[in-house]
DNA sequence: ATTGATTCGCAATAATTTTCACAAATTCCT
DNA sequence: AGGAATTTGTGAAAATTATTGCGAATCAAT
């Protein structure tokens, strides 16, 4: 049997401060951890699938090209999941992390720009089965209100404020141009959108608590060339 | 007249060993700092367009989130750009840049993959005006070979490694499913790809010497939703 | 010219993040 | 049952990255 109790949390962490038992302080967790995590669910969501039972530091360090005492230190800063002399158990490190990064819940997403790119998002399967759902879109332009894009029908952006405001939307995906980038972003966070997933190739600036995450292709791009030497054709 | 020689390497870094004179080597700079650089050309690209001719890492930062301190470091693996008492000019910083992240060079560019996603990043016109080049597109699928998209006939996939061991290109953009990612992959390097950006909701694994980045919305929302709380809808 | 206000570049310092190394727990094999 | 082989979790050390503090340079204004 390999559950988790077994040893209480006796090892008390000094970083834990006004701490809830189980669970580490959100703050007290470095950003880049919670970075790697979806990656960690990713890879035991396909062991899941491939029916492996438990996984060691080891071996999910190899698939990711991080060390093993890496992972180790991650997880545990949410606790301890693996067994010694075993590793871990890929079922329940799994639903763990998901529950960790809060996976479980049921997401309402809002898209705001419904150009080329918006379009290719509401179209996008890839969100919904891992619990975003997408149950708005909204755009500025005439020619798209009321078009039928994936399952949603397209709103004009003048009722965002009141349908992102209505229901329980706390993320949004922008995709509109540059120069309304962040007057929409400033909107949504004015209606208690907390995560923002930005298309738009610019940084918009976000106030405290609020996340973004930009999606910027050439910026990818750019930071790769610079290791690719510097004659004049490639 | 804002030239930079003025004074030569006069600070001999330690960190320095076989270096050439004026460039920092790139081995040096540490990965971070690289991937900073393109936010800087663009907003000074910004600058440029909007005829400001000077500008401080005090202003740079605030339209950035980043302290001030940091810019002038980063900037300082590559040398002195500024000016005490005025700060950069904004020509020469953005001109200088560009040089050094090699973004006055014409780069190749090979699209793998022609599903919804790759011909979305065939028709997006934001890569060409930044010097990234799309010659060649490959796909797989018999249905999609032969098709006209954007300006390029897509490929078989057959072809891949002739075309592209044939042709200067050294960055592949990877748009296929996630079973045959890795080996697509694996195929590119061999034919002297060095860049890649992966699109592919899986992160593979890439030998020393090439750069990958991945593209991943479900990661970057994933990400984020560790910061909503936990309540069970939203 | 001198003063005051900026601002860079850089060395030193601080903070953060990663890696190391090892005791303790567990399994496997004979 | 006992011994070898694994593997976790975690303090401590090492490495990396960011910030601070300040001398020197520049400019604007008197």
């Amino acid at each position: 049997m390999l559950t988790e109790r077994d040893l209480g949390s006796s090892g008390a962490d000094t970083r834990m401060v006004g701490n809830q038992n189980q669970e580490e302080d959100r703050a007290d967790v470095p950003e880049v951890v919670v970075t790697r995590l979806p990656q960690y669910v990713r890879i035991l969501n396909r062991l899941l699938e491939e029916g492996t039972e438990v996984v060691s530091s080891q071996q999910l360090g190899a698939k990711l090209q991080v060390t093993p005492a890496q992972i180790r230190k991650d997880l545990s800063y949410f606790g301890r999941f693996g067994k010694q002399g075993r590793g871990y158990s890929v079922r329940h490190l799994h639903d763990r992390l998901r529950d960790i990064l809060g996976l479980n819940s049921y997401w309402n997403v809002a898209v705001v720009g419904v150009g080329r790119l918006g379009r290719a998002i509401l179209s996008y399967p890839g969100f919904t089965p891992d619990g975003f759902h997408l149950v708005a879109a909204f755009d500025a332009s005439e020619d798209v209100v009321g078009l039928q894009v994936g399952d949603l029908t397209v709103q004009s952006i003048d009722e965002l404020e009141e349908v992102v405001s209505g229901q329980n939307i706390s993320i949004a995906i922008v995709a509109v141009p540059v120069s309304f980038t962040q007057e929409v972003i400033d909107t949504l966070v004015d209606c208690g959108v907390r995560a923002i997933l930005n298309y738009a190739p610019t940084s918009p600036q976000v106030p405290e608590g609020v996340r973004i995450r930009n999606i910027d292709p050439v910026i990818a791009l750019q930071s790769m060339t610079y290791y690719l030497g510097d004659s004049t054709d490639h």
